[in-house]
DNA sequence: CTGAAAGCGCTTACAG
DNA sequence: CTGAAAGCGCTTACAG
């Protein structure tokens, strides 16, 4: 009992530490070591002992002083637009899943959609030293995560690829599968298609854009600059649009809308109109089948999304070193009803 | 230059230490801490000195070492049910709101439900010493954070309470959210009203339960057992519960749903069945406003809630000494038609 | 089987 | 304004 004052002041906010369990049970530092980690060479006694120490005191290791001692911190970073946005739950939770198989924990932040805190929350998880990071990005310049990726930093962008850094990426197949879901309307007649998506300078809703552009080419439809708005999310932006497109003599016919919130509306503005819309949304949601008529959607794979990035940042950190890849995950199209509603003037 | 090994070999992996930017500099340790905190007394030569031998080395503290050093780690845990659940998303983001308000990371888990995950994920989050602790509970026995908690980790549970020790905890007013469901559909003429609702051990579902129970008895009207059914929450249970309630020559004429998974099952039933029956479900879902008919529910507030539990547990952390305290935050009965059905028979 | 010494990368308390 | 020494709580490398 060299330690009296640290043994016996278990006041609030103290906590005991190996050299306190060493003194009660009368051994050394590194046999308590032993004992905690579960270590070969302690006799039964000792270790009776060392863990009666344990049991009494309270003890719990401190992992930070074992991180800073081993290098790893067994924690990985997950950076995403918005942790509150269902459609990234399931990935989360198959990022952690995995994180979890690996034993390692989940820190996680959003981004809010801006590149300023992306980066802030990024370097903040780097002088934690996660030891990899899953990222959503929300800027186009990744430059700042050089220093980091060159100090061992393990980094897989998901949903949109990195800006101006080569680096690992899984994304959903966004082209084809819009352009799978436009050609779906144009086979069910439709010539006039609209198409609502989210700000040009996020990835997924440009190539989302190139596959309604080339599923109409192909089948040799011109597209009125009318019938395109990027732009934001919100309700009212996306009302102003589709009323746009609805107006005049000659009105679309069909909606596609380039994600789940632009769909969230659309499905809404369908609900009030008299006449039928035909209307594909990217992004599969919850009583999509419910509502009448049922949404016919592009259904992405979240889930399968983050356990391939996680898979992938774990097989990184366990040291494989081909190049940077690019994973692409297919889509799917549901067929529900609002996608093969004909045009109403054929 | 004393450090050469790991000044110049930048070699993957490795990254540069404090010591390594004051042998840059031609400084001593102390200085580069004072620039890297931004304290004050260093003049601006020797300042500058010292950035630029922070960017050539691409330098970032190590937050591990400084956690060690100062006591606190500005991170909380978050342990919920499931990360990929709907209903859990708004009250992560408001907890990660509040923690970062304060300059804190956001650590967490899914317990799957399962207490021994539960207890795994939490000790793991004290090891690390994060600072502080939302919890959603699994588990009904909570005594093995008690020497956490005396060590200073504090804790606040959320949505259900702590098991067998004094916490504070932040709920949803489930009794009386469900008292005035069923109030709602006794009001429109329904006499028997079927109860389904999640796992018994669950203190929401009791609680759910209770006020079922107390509305009806308000009202003077029995309850048949048939008509309460606790247990999974599994689209397959839920369905041979419904179909329990509404088989035989007295089926229930409403029912009310324990919380958003029943709910979204009780929606598909509705849908399937020609003749109509009311539903009130517990929990609001996006788009329960365009299902037809639109469901009526009690909506909790997800985000209130985790912002409330944050904003208490960074009070506590800030010092404050009062007893556990227990916040019930209020439901919301948002009618839309489904609850206003009338029964059958009448 | 056991333990004393050194060190991980910082901050604290102190002295110039 | 500046820096050398000690220490946060562990693990590593080594010696008995």
């Amino acid at each position: 009992m060299t330690d009296t004052a640290r043994g016996t002041a278990r006041r609030y906010g103290t906590r005991p530490t190996m050299k306190d369990v060493a003194a009660r049970a009368g051994v050394g530092l590194k046999t308590v070591s032993r004992v905690v980690n579960g270590e070969p060479g302690v006799t039964p006694d000792t270790e009776r002992r060392v863990q009666e120490a344990i049991t009494t005191l309270g003890f719990r290791r401190n992992d930070s002083a074992r991180i800073l001692r081993k290098g790893r911190t067994a924690s990985i970073g997950l950076v995403l637009e918005d942790l509150a946005d269902p459609f990234y739950g399931p990935l989360n939770r198959a990022v952690e899943e995995v994180a979890r198989s690996h034993g390692a924990l989940l820190i996680n932040g959003s981004s809010a959609e801006d590149p300023a805190r992306e980066q802030e929350l990024v370097l903040a998880l780097c002088a934690r030293r996660v030891d990899g990071l899953v990222i959503i990005p929300a800027g186009d310049d990744h430059r700042y995560l050089e220093p980091e990726i060159a100090a061992g930093i393990a980094t897989v962008f998901v949903d949109r690829p990195a800006g101006r850094i080569d680096a690992d990426v899984v994304l959903s197949d966004s082209f084809g599968g819009a352009r799978e879901a436009v050609a779906h309307l144009i086979a069910h007649g439709h010539r006039r298609i609209g198409f609502i998506g989210d700000q040009p300078r996020i990835h997924t809703a440009m190539e989302r854009l190139r596959g309604y552009r080339t599923a109409m080419a192909e089948a040799g439809l011109p597209i009125d600059a009318s019938w395109v708005a990027l732009g934001s999310t919100a309700p009212e932006r996306v009302r102003a649009a589709a009323a746009a497109m609805l107006a005049g003599p000659e009105p679309v016919t069909a909606l596609f809308s380039g994600n789940n919130r632009v769909t969230v509306t659309a499905v809404r503005i369908l609900g009030e109109r008299p006449r039928p819309l035909a209307l594909v949304g990217f992004d599969d949601f919850e009583l999509a089948d419910l509502v009448s008529p049922a949404i016919t959607v592009v259904a992405q794979d979240a889930a399968r999304m983050g356990r391939t990035a996680a898979g992938l940042l774990f097989r990184r950190l366990d040291g494989i070193e081909e190049p940077p890849c690019r994973v692409e995950i297919p889509t799917r199209l549901i067929t529900r009803g609002s996608g093969e509603i004909p045009p109403e003037d054929v």
